[in-house]
DNA sequence: GCCAACGTTGGC
DNA sequence: GCCAACGTTGGC
């Protein structure tokens, strides 16, 4: 049996990926998850397929996330945090006496920080780089990839001096 | 609160 | 499997 070069990349690797997830701050902020016990909370809620699939087959953990807060005054990222587990059934889909096969996923995440300048939405459009970054090609889906070269850019204009290196690589 | 864009559902 | 109707998202 031949196994894709594409298999082993994506299991054998494990290179560490960056993600923007979205959040309504009403509902559930940074500051809400850095409030959680140990800062770490299961990131449920998450009903789209396309996410669902994200969050199934391609987030792992120790990954990093930019959280985003949407659908309040300033949208904009606000922090990071960072993956600690692998997906597994998000327990809210099954209502009591109706369990069954599991249809969506979570992951649980815990809080890094809060970036000492918000990036607002309005600023990711204002620049030319972010152009095909997902927030604006693709807003409405919940689960979203991030590049390095965007993180690095990110991290920039949110006012962090000295970011982590972003991959294992140096 | 409005509304455009998008995702999902369900009849055929 | 098409597509109209409907529901949701999320910026403004």
């Amino acid at each position: 049996m031949i196994m894709p070069a594409l298999f082993f990349a994506d299991t054998d690797e494990e290179a560490m990926r960056i993600w923007l997830f979205k959040t309504e701050p009403d509902t559930f902020s940074l500051n809400d998850l850095r409030a959680a016990p140990d800062g770490t909370s299961g990131w449920d809620g998450v009903r789209n397929y396309q996410a669902r699939n994200r969050l199934r087959d391609e987030v792992s953990n120790g990954d990093r996330v930019l959280i985003y807060h949407s659908s309040c005054k300033v949208p904009a990222i606000v922090g990071e945090a960072e993956v600690v587990s692998n997906a597994y059934p998000d327990p809210t889909q099954f209502t009591a006496g109706h369990a069954g096969e599991p249809r969506w996923y979570q992951v649980d995440v815990r809080y890094h920080r809060h970036f000492p300048e918000p990036l607002s939405l309005a600023t990711i459009r204002d620049h030319a780089e972010f152009a095909d970054m997902e927030l604006v090609t693709r807003p409405r889906l919940s689960i979203q990839q991030i590049t390095d070269r965007q993180y690095q850019q990110i991290l920039a204009l949110c006012g962090i001096d000295e970011p982590r290196s972003a991959s294992g690589a140096a």
